[in-house]
DNA sequence: GCAACCAGTTGCATAATGCAATTGGTGAGG
DNA sequence: CCTCACCAATTGCATTATGCAACTGGTTGC
């Protein structure tokens, strides 16, 4: 993780800020389960990171401008990590790589569910998304729409499916 | 680089396929260079990759089915690199983070022109490179539109860039 | 025959990752 | 107060991945 650069491709740049293995990961916990202290992202996740990489993560991308970290005033010690606007515009990123994944590779139907929907869903769906996020991260406040939000829908999915499989 | 699998979330399965700091520059090369032999690949990259990282990517890319490996008639020795379908179909997670690096990094002048105009030129200028792609690496006929093509102007447009900055 | 080219491989050093145990502190209940 | 569960990390150590330089065994053109 270190800082040298190695060309000023955007690609190659953005690969350098979260092209490892886990990065991409601690962001979706973030936007998709809402995960926002360090121990859900530690012990709610399903991959099982381990604490020392979890904080080395946090630390950075707190350094890259990707989240941001506020005092809990319920807990001294709890810290709630927000995005920032760049971290939410990770979302298609994402968004793409779910698609990809769903396509070719042996994904289980419970997260499955979510990459179909967000696929088809489609870019317009990502940003109603996005708005959602910028308004649970970073407070800005949006024009609500009738029914059940994007984020709302991606779960209820995920949890239908979940009961099903039971 | 084990298979040791994590989850199945399709975004944690497709950071297990290309989620390393290689991967996704071969492609790119491959994709928006036109590089298909090892040495090109090797000597042609604006970050310089090693010859033995390259080799193992190359060959963990061909078990994953993300390329294919043929021999070229002109010279015994020489290997011709295409993508598969599967690996054309990653060029929107490229665009997306072609997208965000342009915007909130430190691209350079030469490489960010072509970011803008895939940017700019969004999912439908993608599907047209896709294309394209389908035809130089898997062989597939198309119908030909009028004008340059979309890889033609993006690599136009990095020409230009870099004649004027001589 | 020889120099330039080709696709890798090998040996070794450094950096990143992973696991388990531990640290230093907080907050609620008794 | 005291204790116990919780909290955000940190530490030590083993394993794995990455990176560099040199090298191998072969091909091609002159």
């Amino acid at each position: 993780m270190t800082d040298a650069q190695r060309s000023g491709c955007p690609i190659n740049l953005t690969l350098e800020v979260v092209g490892d293995k886990w990065s991409l990961l601690v962001i979706r916990d973030m936007m998709f389960g809402n995960r926002r202290h360090f121990r859900e992202l530690l012990t709610k996740s399903d991959e099982g990171i381990s604490s020392n990489i979890l904080a080395d993560r946090l630390k950075t991308l707190l350094e890259r401008g990707i989240i941001t970290r506020d005092d809990d005033p319920s807990h001294k010690q709890k810290g709630i990590y927000s995005l920032t606007e760049q971290g939410v515009e990770l979302l298609p990123i994402l968004a793409q790589m779910s698609a990809w994944g769903y396509k070719y590779l042996p994904v289980s139907e419970e997260l499955g569910i979510r990459a179909r929907l967000l696929s088809e869903g489609g870019p317009k769906m990502w940003a109603e998304f996005m708005d959602e996020l910028r308004e649970t991260h970073l407070g800005v406040k949006r024009r609500r729409k009738a029914g059940p939000s994007a984020g709302e829908r991606l779960q209820a999915a995920y949890e239908k499916v979940v009961a099903r499989k039971k």
